[in-house]
DNA sequence: CGACACATGTAACACGTTACATGATTTG
DNA sequence: CAAATCATGTAACGTGTTACATGTGTCG
């Protein structure tokens, strides 16, 4: 549901049309997140259909096809800040069910899983590192969604980094469980940056 | 494409039908992602389509249709395995877009939306941290699959706090980038636990 | 028998992707 | 004029969800 809202907050800004949606997403996004434009057209046809916005010609000039978001869709777009999603069931990774399978299963070595898909994890930090710091003029929403990429990445690395030790010390019959696996950050505000 | 590959791994062990690949999916999973039976019937039509598994009625005993796995899933199960996922593109992070969006909008306070969401996710954290130190009998794939989302909540959580930050500098008027955001993950292999 | 669980499916929908079709407008 | 770009759409497909339909076997 990430791009109905996005889609309904760039209209709360005033009237758009299709492609200009898309570009403001793109802008926003840092041109990390690509959005294609049939999926704005599909999307805006389901916001009309439920009300939260409304298509109207003389909202922009020339051929273009303009919309505006409607009381109901404002309040829809409160709502979504305001309330954070459902984590209850967190969303299957691929990565772990990969790691999980690949352990218990004859002729698979899941350590050497893990160290492939580390090396590739490091060097992507890596890649991205260089871009953020390579960009000449400052972009700040695109070192936004690079953090936040790098945070990701950096927490499948450490994953794969205990699982590994679980998985050793479960091949080696060892039952217990890994030493305090985790910290609450409950003092922990408004650090800077991680490790 | 995480279950159709996971289904695949787990045909690899011999055959199976349906409610059974369900079953032994949540299991190997520590029953934190159920898998709805619907889409493993689909999923097991796509992979017979394609040639990856066979259905086999003598495979097992009773009512139950039986699946095997073909050479050509299991060419495809290994390729898997030893190829990480693309993530040249990272997927769309819901958080991300929606403090993006906030931020820009007027009439939203996007600290008020950060720290709505901050709270929201430590007190997830906690509960998830909690319902693993509970667990009676030590279960590993329970335990590994609950690393994962400890890892991956506190990853959004330093997010947020950098995020917060930069868009209070970025407030300010300063516009120098934030100091240093990120360690590369170079020297540091098989660290234990995040900080 | 009736209720329940097992077991297999199908239907309808949301969201996402790639690809193609169709005009209008700009520009070399 | 021809080609490129702008702009709006549609089609087909994959994946995921919820809900329903349909049998079979078991057990009180």
């Amino acid at each position: 549901m990430s791009v109905r809202h996005a889609l309904l907050a760039l209209l709360s800004d005033g009237p758009k049309y299709g492609l200009q949606l898309r570009q403001e997403f793109e802008a926003r996004t840092g041109e990390v997140w690509p959005l294609n434009v049939g999926q704005v057209y599909t999307t805006l046809q389901r916001l009309e259909r439920d009300g939260l916005v409304e298509s109207d010609d003389s909202a922009v000039t020339g051929p273009q096809k303009g919309f505006h978001i409607t009381e109901e869709g404002a309040a829809e777009l409160a709502e979504w800040l305001r309330t954070p999603p459902d984590f209850s069931s967190p969303p299957r990774d691929e990565l772990v069910i990969k790691v999980l399978v690949a352990f218990e299963l004859p002729d698979v070595d899941v350590h050497e899983v893990v160290q492939v898909h580390r090396r590739y994890l490091v060097e992507l930090m890596q890649q991205w590192t260089r871009l953020k710091e390579d960009e000449s003029r400052f972009d700040l929403n695109f070192a936004l969604v690079v953090d936040a990429e790098l945070f990701r990445l950096d927490s499948l690395i450490r994953w794969l980094d205990t699982a590994d030790g679980r998985l050793k010390r479960a091949a080696a019959g060892v039952d217990a469980p890994a030493p305090q696996p985790f910290p609450l950050p409950k003092a922990r505000r408004k650090v800077g940056a991680p490790q």
